[in-house]
RNA sequence: GCCCGGGUGGCGGAACUGGCUAGACGCGAUCGGCUUAAACCCGAUUGUCCCUCGUGGCGUGUGGGUUCGAGUCCCACCCCGGGCACCA
């Protein structure tokens, strides 16, 4: 019907001109009388390639919300930077001898040309990448503040080393005891190396999950990896040798069921209190095999236990039995005490062992079932003064009395550990410390930051970091007292430099500071965050740890870095995740190119709830983009016909079809805002404009022309904060406004309200007619008006009606027998 | 094994608190219009069954239950996705 064209090619570009030349999008971090603030953040991108499907739904969300927020009167910080240190792009670099410097650098070069090209409403002046010294000297004065309070140390400790990546490694950054980079099994090395406190904040962290709004299942998935138990350490005596070993429980009701005693292969006496004995061979054997064997063998469960006997035995403090010890490997040194008293009666990792050597089970709670069993219950076979009491009351009265006697105390344990924060790899950010044989381990003064990543020419992972070869620079003298002395070499994790980004992005040009806490109290915390639910733990634990702690030190007041967080689900083509190794990554680029950057984010977010993973079809994207397009010429029509003029006080009195349509539209804003406000419905926000351009071209000959110019400027208003492009163009073609200077529009409640209402007339359930009724009949004119039916009445006629159920301006049901 | 999600047309998905007719919106398909023709565009139909075409029967993984009424609540089971997994 219109020659109008909807050509993206032509409309993207003009208005990302327009935004980019006028800063529309920047904010000033003066306060605002009166305007709230909302800081909306997308996760910062790793920049390695291209941007990829996940990048654009990421942002795609976050730029609605965004543009949501400023149209509710919001002053919103929106920024983007780049985590731009790490493995990948050094094994890259390693791969194709292209230096991590310049790879990175190409790569940001073309986010930073992608990112524009989808229009997205960034604040392009708080832009850095973490690898850049101006952002990289705040890392190090950080870990200084930190180190300074005892929060960063160094300790020799048994660690994951990727022997391919050639580097120590997390405990998060080891899954299923392999290297989450590359795949490869990890294997335990003694080492000494850098480590933040985290344990320190286990409980904070813990709690205060409670104070924001994350996804439950993000929660859970911190408080296992925090693993807090309560229990009580109780202490397993030898008076032979006068040893005394200390274990953690979560069940001291079970003590008077301990009938033998473990020891890790690790643990420190196994070789002590065996030398020199029968055993010793043994026992040497099977802990030079334990030790050898991947941590992916050992915490196999599905498989036999194994174990040796020590030829010893230790006291149980409860009841005076001698209990043999052992030694096997599903005792793990790294939790509790390294040691455990082993109750098969109720453990089944105790049951199992006992079991396979014929070790004695005995029942001391009368819980349901066969043994073994963790089940409450009664106590039994234990002490006059507890047997029959209930388990969970005995174990208080057990713990009193060990601690009366000095044989145990209450006692937490967590599953959460230090978390070892030092690389042995180039392209990562200095510690700032020197090694001086007189004073020891000297922090790099503040004024002499940063610490400069030295140029590298063989970077390649050696087992110790390739700046140790750099001489010149690790050659220094100490700060404190002159005398000659070596730089430490080891990087940081890159997880350290995107643990405290969005605090940064606040004060982005600070020089004197990483953060004026005057200017960041007025943005933090981040009101939505937004990202991939891989990093739950990792990145957004360690982040909420640095903010924790930064409050402590009075360089913030807010406690938690992430206000609400949004979760989003991945996007994967005919059902598989999209990979590089699987030669199936779509690039959103040809995607842009041809429908446009607003097709490609609608579509993206059209897809299915946001919080779920989809799989991106060709044939979609050309159904959103044919709404586009009808949404365009009909603004172009409308225009031609109207001119611009302001969004009219439509009809006085509308009628008709006009009212249909006005209805219509007002019936999207309410279910638009509602979508976006409360929820993270994009799909049905933008299914219920898709519904409101439907109805203008139903209507399109039969309202009046005003009524059609308001249809169409709500659409374009409403599709503004997924299709920012399409939506500002129809606007001024219609208004001759920017759409982003509008005010949300508002439901007018009246146009949601109908005089009369549909009503469902039920027999037994079962649906046998439909009224049109004034909607605010009462129940009774309701039922009045349903006997009268015809329909009804042949259903009723002859039954007894036993009940009526009346649901005003809904249903009513005739129940009859 | 344990803990979370989730099973709805040919497909992606709607249905907020049990009732405003399950299947919005989009894809695909079929038909029609426009066109010399095609694409684009515009419009109609599209859960399923029936020689009964009816404001008909049946329909939200399976089997039970609660209720006047269940996709929605309860119990049991099956399947899919995710997380955790010798943490004492």
């Amino acid at each position: 019907m219109s020659e109008h064209r909807y050509d993206p090619r032509a409309i993207e570009p003009k208005w990302q001109e327009i935004w980019e030349r006028e800063r529309i999008w920047e904010v000033s971090n003066d306060e605002v009388e009166g305007a709230p603030k909302s800081y909306v953040l997308e996760m910062l991108p790793y920049p390695s390639g291209e941007p990829h499907m996940g990048h654009l739904k990421n942002y795609s969300v976050g730029d609605a919300v965004a543009h949501f927020h400023r149209r509710n009167g919001r002053r919103v910080l929106h920024p983007m930077g780049y985590d731009a240190f790490g493995l990948p792009a050094e094994n890259h670099a390693i791969r194709t001898g292209e230096h991590p410097r310049d790879s990175t650098a190409k790569s940001i070069a073309q986010f930073q040309t992608q990112l524009r090209r989808w229009g997205l409403s960034i604040d392009w002046s708080r832009e850095f990448g973490t690898h850049e010294p101006r952002y990289y000297r705040w890392t190090q004065w950080l870990f200084l503040k930190l180190f300074e309070r005892g929060l960063a140390y160094r300790k020799e400790a048994a660690v994951n080393w990727c022997p391919v990546d050639a580097t120590v490694l997390a405990n998060e950054q080891v899954i299923d005891g392999r290297c989450e980079r590359c795949g490869n099994l990890v294997e335990a090395r003694q080492l000494e190396q850098w480590f933040f406190r985290i344990t320190d904040y286990a409980d904070r962290l813990l709690d205060d999950l409670e104070d924001i709004r994350w996804p439950s299942h993000v929660k859970t998935m911190q408080r296992n990896w925090i693993g807090r138990s309560e229990g009580a350490e109780v202490t397993f005596a030898d008076p032979e040798t006068g040893s005394e070993y200390p274990v953690f429980t979560t069940r001291p009701d079970t003590l008077f069921g301990a009938t033998f005693f473990v020891m890790a292969p690790e643990h420190p006496d196994v070789l002590r209190l065996t030398a020199g004995t029968e055993h010793e061979q043994a026992v040497r054997d099977y802990v030079n095999k334990a030790l050898t064997e991947s941590s992916d063998e050992r915490s196999d469960t599905d498989r036999t236990k194994t174990g040796v006997p020590l030829g010893r035995s230790v006291i149980n403090p409860v009841n005076g039995e001698r209990i043999p010890m052992w030694v096997a490997d599903y005792v793990l040194m790294e939790y509790g005490t390294g040691a455990i008293m082993a109750v098969p009666g109720h453990d089944e990792r105790d049951f199992d062992f006992a079991t396979t050597f014929g070790l004695p089970i005995r029942r001391v709670i009368d819980c349901e079932g066969e043994l073994p069993c963790s089940e409450d219950g009664r106590i039994v076979n234990s002490h006059p003064d507890f047997d029959g009491l209930h388990n969970r009351d005995a174990l208080e009265k057990i713990v009193d009395w060990l601690d009366e006697q000095g044989k145990g105390h209450r006692s937490i344990n967590y599953r959460l550990r230090d978390w070892l924060l030092s690389r042995q790899r180039y392209w990562g950010c200095p510690i700032p410390i020197v090694y001086c044989d007189a004073c020891g381990m000297v922090p790099v003064p503040e004024e002499d930051l940063p610490v400069l990543l030295p140029d590298v020419e063989d970077y390649a992972p050696k087992g110790r970091s390739p700046l140790a070869a750099a001489e010149d620079w690790v050659n220094t003298t100490c700060p404190s007292c002159g005398a000659a002395a070596r730089r430490e070499t080891d990087t940081m994790d890159t997880f350290v430099d995107s643990s405290w980004y969005f605090l940064r992005y606040t004060d982005a040009a600070n020089d004197e500071a990483p953060w004026d806490p005057e200017v960041t109290n007025r943005w933090a915390p981040v009101d939505q965050y937004i990202g991939g639910v891989e990093h739950a733990i990792l990145h957004l634990m360690y982040a909420r740890f640095f903010v924790k702690a930064f409050a402590d030190m009075g360089l913030l007041d807010t406690q938690e870095p992430f206000n609400a967080l949004f979760t989003q689900g991945m996007i994967t083509r005919d059902g598989a995740k999209m990979s590089k190794s699987k030669g199936n990554m779509i690039s959103p680029v040809p995607y842009v190119e041809r429908y446009g950057a607003d097709t490609a984010r609608c579509y993206i977010l059209f897809i299915g709830p946001p919080e779920h993973g989809a799989d991106w079809t060709d044939k979609g994207v050309e159904g959103v983009h044919r709404f586009l397009g009808r949404l365009w010429r009909l603004g172009a029509d409308v225009a031609a016909s109207t001119g611009k003029q302001e969004p009219l006080g439509p009809l006085d009195s509308p009628e008709g079809d006009d009212l249909e349509l006005m209805r219509k539209a007002h019936w999207a804003i309410d279910k638009v805002t509602e979508d976006m406000a409360g929820r993270f419905a994009f799909n049905t926000a933008i299914a219920a404009v898709m519904e409101l351009v439907n109805d203008a071209y139903r209507y399109r000959g039969t309202v009046h022309p005003q009524t059609l110019h308001f249809a169409t400027a709500t659409a374009a208003s409403l599709i503004f904060p997924f299709a920012p492009h399409t939506g500002a163009d129809v606007y001024d073609m219609l208004t001759g406004d920017r759409v982003w200077e509008e005010p949300w529009p508002a439901a007018d409640l009246a146009m949601l309200e109908r005089d009369t209402v549909e009503v469902v007339l039920q027999v037994n359930g079962k649906l046998r007619a439909r009224i049109q009724v004034p909607a605010d009949a009462s129940r009774e004119a309701l039922e009045a008006m349903a006997r009268d039916q015809e329909r009804i009445q042949a259903h009723i006629d002859g039954h007894e009606v036993v009940k009526v159920i009346v649901v005003p301006a809904k249903l009513v049901n005739f129940v009859v027998r």
